[in-house]
Formats: structure tokens, sequence, C-alpha cells
DNA sequence: TCTGGGGTCCTAGGACCC
DNA sequence: TCTGGGGTCCTAGGACCC
């Protein structure tokens, strides 16, 4: 048995957690540079704001209704989202984080240990809310896909109170005959448009099609998808949570920017970011994806981006800083209003299978990176770092409405008055 | 006045080579 | 006169997810 737990709306939910004032109130809460809406909690869920539509289109709506807008505070959800996976982790032993919000669970061997799947799916979720403040929906399923569309019924259809459980025939044909083919977990809009010509509009018509005749129509996805749907585990646990292939950091500016120094700082930031999270994975990158680009709303649109190849895979920072700096001057270009930079390591492979060079004239320092990583560990991300990546930083991202960061700075931490 | 997210995987098609 | 393959590498962009 797999369960699906995650959060309801979870940066809205995560905004109301230390500021109880607003947990009745419609909230919404937007992506970097407050450029699109990305959660939109249950209240405000009837105003119908569309997901990640820009919020400059919709900011009158959300004035006249008196709609709480906060700026996302990763900060904050980070540390909430520790807090949340430490306590699901605890009602299972093998548990996977898919996502920020959300985690899958394995249950092998329970058979004895739970009797009953409903009262153990409440007792998540009671628990994760006495002991966090967040409302999350459990989803119960023999395949994680099967798990993933009880978890949208718990959430989403009626009748189910934040649990939802297929372990039977009709369990399984009773959700999958309520749910869109489109909120089948890899199903996208495209996807779903082809398969309504095709008259397939349920999850459960979809469950119904010969995979292989899937397979030809579309891919090797879609015909894991249906057999999961029906019962055959085809993401196992291994692929559910392998290595990442490729790993990037890239992010849109606060402002235009178009000097060359703001530029490359943006872009030593973004291979700070990449590096730690290359090796926290334990993988090597063979290649570098190095970009640039202007607005792609703009009238002329600019994009120049290179491909670094290393001399051997790293996961280095200084090394791969030093490979930004030689491309730099490829992709900047004097006069554009850059709008968007980012990095992206590719062709990955582990750590222990490093072969080393004795000529290359690249040096990786593994141990100078342990120490980057365990001091920024211990006092805070940023605390050291390269000085290139601090000598322009005007290129930071708007956040105007900031919530505090409540549980990662000290002078930020709730205070609670006490008159006696 | 202006404003439009970020990450990962996959594939079609172009360029180049023999 | 008419015809002309196959492999590799790279890139841009599609598709999906949250």
């Amino acid at each position: 048995m797999y369960a699906l737990v995650d959060a309801v709306a979870f940066y809205a939910s995560a905004e109301k957690v230390f500021d109880p004032a607003i947990r009745s109130k419609p909230v919404v809460v937007l992506t970097n540079n407050d450029g699109c809406v990305c959660a939109v909690c249950p209240i405000a869920r009837r105003l119908n704001i569309p997901k990640f539509g820009p919020y400059f289109k919709v900011k009158q709506l959300l004035e006249q209704n008196n709609v709480v807008v906060r700026s996302s505070n990763y900060e904050l959800y980070a540390n909430l989202s520790d807090r949340m996976m430490s306590v699901i982790g605890r009602f299972c032993d093998t548990q996977h984080i898919y996502s920020i919000d959300e985690s899958f669970l394995h249950f092998s061997g329970y058979e004895n240990v739970v009797k009953d799947w409903h009262t153990y799916g409440h007792l998540i979720r009671r628990t994760v809310w006495r002991e966090t403040k967040l409302p999350v929906g459990v989803g119960f399923g023999p395949t994680p896909t099967l798990a993933k569309a009880a978890n949208h019924a718990a959430k989403k259809l009626t009748g189910f109170d934040g649990v939802a459980v297929i372990n039977d025939e009709a369990s399984r044909r009773a959700i999958l005959q309520r749910m869109d083919c489109q909120d089948v977990w890899g199903i996208g809009k495209r996807l779903a448009k082809k398969l309504k010509i095709m008259n397939i509009n349920t999850a459960w018509q979809l469950a119904q099609q010969n995979p292989k005749t899937m397979r030809r129509a579309f891919s090797v996805v879609v015909e894991r998808t249906v057999s999961e749907l029906n019962g055959l585990v085809c993401l196992n646990w291994d692929d559910v949570r392998q290595d990442k292939r490729e790993i990037y950091s890239t992010r849109s500016f606060g402002e235009r920017i178009y000097e060359p120094t703001a530029l490359k700082t943006a872009l030593i930031n973004h291979v700070t970011i990449v590096g730690k999270k290359l090796r926290a994975q334990k993988s090597l990158a063979k290649q570098l994806y190095i970009f640039a680009s202007s607005s792609s709303h703009e009238d002329v649109f600019y994009k120049k981006s290179y491909m670094y190849q290393f001399s051997m895979p790293t996961n280095d920072t200084c090394v791969m800083a030093n490979a930004v700096s030689e491309v730099f001057e490829k992709i900047y270009q004097p006069g554009v209003r850059f709008y968007k930079c980012g990095v992206g390591a590719l062709e990955l492979t582990a750590e222990q299978f490093q072969q080393s060079d004795l000529f290359a004239p690249q040096q990786d320092n593994p141990k100078l990176m342990g120490c980057l990583d365990a001091i920024n560990t211990r006092y805070g991300k940023g605390m050291l770092g390269l000085a290139s990546s601090k000598l322009n930083d005007r290129w930071h991202m708007n956040r105007d409405f900031l919530s505090p960061q409540y549980t990662t700075r000290w002078r930020d931490i709730p205070k609670i008055k006490c008159d006696l």
C-alpha cells in the first residue's frame, strides 16, 4: 500500500500558521518577484483565481474581496516543511519526500499493524495539525498513481473529509469515475485535450484503455499511467526517488539589469546553488549550461546560452564559477534588458565513480567544499561564499508582501505578550 | 509606469561528419 | 537522367509538475 500525504494549499496554509488572525480569511501567495499567484487557500478558491496567472491581472479582484496577499517566504516554508515531513515520517518507515509539501509513504509488511486505512489516515491528519497547524490531505492506494488519485479525492471531492482510500474495485471505480483525465498524475493539459478527442474524459475511461495502444498513440509514460490506474505498480520505489539527472537554478530579476557585473554576480549565485545541490546528491556534472535572456514578452527576445564541457566531472563551486567567468563574454551583450538567467548541471554521474586525472589542469577541492557546506549548514546559508557572488546584488527579488521569518531569524521570532 | 515562476525530463530536428 | 544514409552531438522547445 502507498500513501500520498500533502498539505492543502501549502504556502497559503503556512502563512496562516503564525498569523491566526488570517486563518478565516482568503489568502493567496505570489511567486518570485510577486509575478504570479501560486497558492490559493480554500476560502480564496471560491473566487476562481487562476493558479499561476499573472498577479497584476487579478490584483483588482483580490482587492475587491479583501484577499490577504503574501510574497513567497521560502525561509518559512522550508522550515515548516521540515517539521511537517518529520511528523509524517513517524507513520511509516519508508518515506520519500517528493516536493516541498508532498511525501509518499510505502507500507510493506503493515498488514497486521494497520487495521483500517481510513482511521490511520485521520490519525496522520490530526497529528500533523496538532503539531504543526498545517492541514494535510491523505490518499491511500495500491500504486503511487492511485495514491495520488485518492489524495486528489480526499481534498477536492465532496464527502471525503481529507482522507480517501482505494483498496478494492468499488473504491477505485467510485473515485476514478469522478475524476477528469487531467487530474490524473502525469496527464497534463495537452494530453487531456488529445484524449478528449478520443472520447476519453474521465480517469475511469482512461483506466479502461489498453496500455499497449496508449503506448503507440502517446508514449511509454502514458502506458505506465494506465497500468498504474489498474493497480499494476510501474513506478517502483527506486524510480520514484532516483537521483536527478539535471539540476538547475534559474531566476528572473526583481528589476531588469544591464550591467555585466550584476549579471555575472547573479550567475555565480546560481552556480553556488547548483554546486550545493550536486554535492547533496553526491553527483558530479560533466556539462554546465549557462544562459541569460531578456523577457519573452519583449518585442525582440534575446537569449544566449553556452554549454560548457568540464575536462572531468565536477561538483566544485569554484571550478564551476571559473567556467561562468570563462564564457561570460559570449553571453553578455551591452544594451540588453536582462530579465532572467541561470545555470544547469547536466550529464550527471555518481561521485563514487569519479575518475581522477593526474594531468588535468582542473583542480577540484572536495575538502574545501565540505567545509563550505558545513559552515553554511551551521551558520545559515550565505555565511560563506565566493567573493564574486557578493560584488553587486542589485538583482534581488521583489517581495513586497513578505511575512516575517518566524522560525529562521532571531528577530522575527513571535513574541507573546503576557500581562500578569 | 510596468508588471508574466521555477524545476526536470524528453524529443524533434538541425548541423556536422564519414 | 535521376538519385542520395546513418550516426552523433547539440539545442530549442514541449510537456508536465508543484
